[in-house]
This record gives C-alpha cells, structure tokens and sequence, in this order.
DNA sequence: GTCTATAACTAGATAGAC
DNA sequence: GTCTATCTAGTTATAGAC
C-alpha cells in the first residue's frame, strides 16, 4: 500500500511540472494576464476543471514559477562566486555559459523572458513580488563582490561594482529577451566582447 | 466659427494627448492586459464613458503609442547616423546621450519599458504587431552600419556588424528596464564603459 | 461634452456526474 | 482522476440622461 501511495505522489507531481512547464511557455510569451488558465490547461493536455486539482489558480502556478527561477538564477550566481579561480576567470566564465544558454537552452530563455516580465511590471502577485524584493538583488550583489575582487586584482576596471553587476546582468537580460523574440534570426555577440566591458586591457 | 472650430480640434488633441500620457504610464508598468480601461480614465481625470468620446477602444490607444514610440525611436537613430564626424564619435555620442536620458527623463523611461514589453508579448493588438515588425529592425539596421563604418575607419573592434548592432540596443534596453523598476536605487554605468566594448584600445 | 447606469462578454473558479 | 456544465466577478464598450 505504502508503494502506491509514494506512486501516486510521483505521478502527482509530474502532473504538476507539466502544468509548470505549460505555464511557464505561455507567461514568457504573453505575461500573467494575457495568458487564460485554459492555454495551459491544454497545453499541459488537461481540461480546465483538472487543473484545480492541482494548483488552486493562476497565481499560485506563477509563484511556484518565480520561486523556481528565482532559485536556479541565485544557484547559478553562487556557483561562479564560489568556483576556483581569478575574478577575471569567473567573470570570462560566466559570461560563456551565460550566452551558450541563451543560444542553446529554450527552457533557460524562456525562464529569462518571464523574471523580465515580472521584473518590469507591477501587476504580478503579491507574493512574486516579495520574492522578487527578496531574491532577485543576490545575483547582483554576487556580481557586484565578483567585480570588487577584480579590481583588488588589478583585472577589472575601476568604477563603482554596484553599476558594474547592473550592467553585467542588464546586458544578459537585454539579449535574452531580443534572442527569445527574434529566435534565429538574429545575431548574438561572441562572449569575449562584452567581457572587454569589464576588464582592463593587456598590453 | 471656424475659430470656434478650430479651438474644438485644439481641445479635442490636448485631451487626446492627455489620454495617451495617462495610458503610456499605465501600459509601461502593467502592459496591456492588466491595464483597465477605467485606470487610464482616472488617470486622465475622466470617466469611463468620456474616454471612448476620444478613443474607439483600448487597443486603439495602444496602438497609437506604439507607433508614436516607434517613430521617436527612428527619428533619434536617424539624427545620428546623419550626424556630422566619425563613426567613434557617433557611438559615443548616442550611448551618452541614451544614458542621460535614461536618467532624467521619466518619459523616454515610460516609452523604452513600454516597448521592451510589447516586444516581449505575444499578447499584443495584430495592428501593433505589424508596426513592431515593420519600423523596430530600423534602428538596429541603422546602428549595424554605423558599427560597419566604424570598423572600416579603425575604431570600432571587429566582428558581426548585425550582432554588434543587437549588444548596443540589448544593453540600452536592459538598462532602462532596471532603471524604470529600481528608480534612484539604482547604480546606471557610466557611458563610456559601455562604448569601450565596441571601440577598439587606442595605446 | 460629461456623467451614470447597464448591456454583453470574458475568464477564473466551482460543482457534480462518471 | 477526469470531464462538462455552471456560477460568479469583473471589464469592455454602449446607451441615454443632463
């Protein structure tokens, strides 16, 4: 029985990642209010009514969404903070990673699309927005010490790190949203010139 | 009577233009569909009904300041490639006057974040979809050259002219976006940071 | 021109059959 | 668990009084 039971829950919750997966495709499209519970109902291949039993409305989906990616971007910023390395690797690394996801990972984009969206508008859950305040400056402040450390180093221009991490993180916003609407067809720059932002030159 | 006329039409545009600040304001922090009618009516100290005495619908008027926004847009990218002196000088003439801008003026703020949404939306009117897809590609195309004759003169690094061209409005972008959301508390780079990823190192 | 009241519609959420 | 049918609230747009 106990073996049933556990299934259950597993099947539950894949039923739920589905819903998120659904919902997720259509808020970085068209935002929280455009999109109609039933897009991702059937999107997710289930009829309106089913989805209630498994999240209790709309907002509930779009902050389980927030949390997520909220949590994934703080995961990957502490993971750059924390590897080996100078600043100016971690910086070059970064940047690397950052721009071979946008161009090869559609889940990545799309998760970048939707923290934009909620990022540049009011009308999201109250809850979203608290964790948005809570979670979303820690990417910047990590960039921000990264930068800080290059520049004790001697590798990264001076100025001040706060504005370099909004530039550092308004430059990767800025091209995934242009690669999620433009798909294909358009041209991304190759990492190492946005890194030159940042780092002095070498003679 | 004509003057009569005439003063009716005067009225008529103000209260228009009234209608559409209030709207440009709403749209830019809550996008279309979280907007409500009513919102933009208050806004611009009037009752619901009134406003459809001056505009037939809401995509109506959304329609109207996504065109106008786009012609600013153009008619600023334009001002600068027809500008006198060279390409170096274009750049960073355009990034510190985008910068300032970005700064000081709340409306250019309003606009910038009103298109980043519409671009990022699926959710828009067909109308407005049709004028993004006609006149938003000018201002890229416009900077592509200006990066190309940049690159022929020797100031500018090399690489894809096009891509080059998308990391200058995706930064630009990026930046007002952060700045609309975080106001004052926010660090805004210095313009020629942002300039030295395109020029080339002079000794 | 301006307002209030209302019609018509949309979409989120619920109920109840299977 | 799953669906269809329904309730209900809220919003766009219109009608009609002043």
């Amino acid at each position: 029985m106990a073996r049933t039971v556990e299934q259950n829950e597993r099947m539950r919750d894949a039923r739920k990642e589905s819903i998120r997966n659904a919902a997720l495709v259509q808020f970085s499209k068209k935002g929280l209010f455009a999109t109609r519970i039933q897009d991702i109902a059937r999107s997710a291949g289930m009829s309106q009514g089913l989805l209630y039993h498994y999240y209790p409305s709309k907002d509930a989906i779009y902050v389980d969404l927030i949390d997520e990616a909220l949590d994934k971007l703080m995961d990957a910023s502490m993971f750059v903070r924390d590897m080996d390395g100078t600043a100016e690797e971690k910086i070059r690394f970064a940047l690397k990673e950052l721009i071979q996801t946008i161009k090869t990972n559609d889940r990545f984009v799309q998760t970048t699309r939707f923290i934009a969206q909620a990022i540049n508008s009011t009308a999201i859950p109250d809850e979203a927005r608290k964790l948005l305040d809570e979670k979303h400056g820690i990417p910047y402040q990590i960039m921000a010490q990264v930068m800080e450390a290059g520049q004790a180093e001697g590798s990264v221009i001076e100025g001040d790190p706060q504005a370099l991490a909004t530039l550092f993180w308004a430059t990767i916003t800025g091209l995934a949203i242009q690669f999620a609407v433009w798909e294909n067809d358009c041209a991304i720059p190759e990492d190492p010139i946005i890194a030159s932002m940042f780092l002095r030159r070498e003679s």
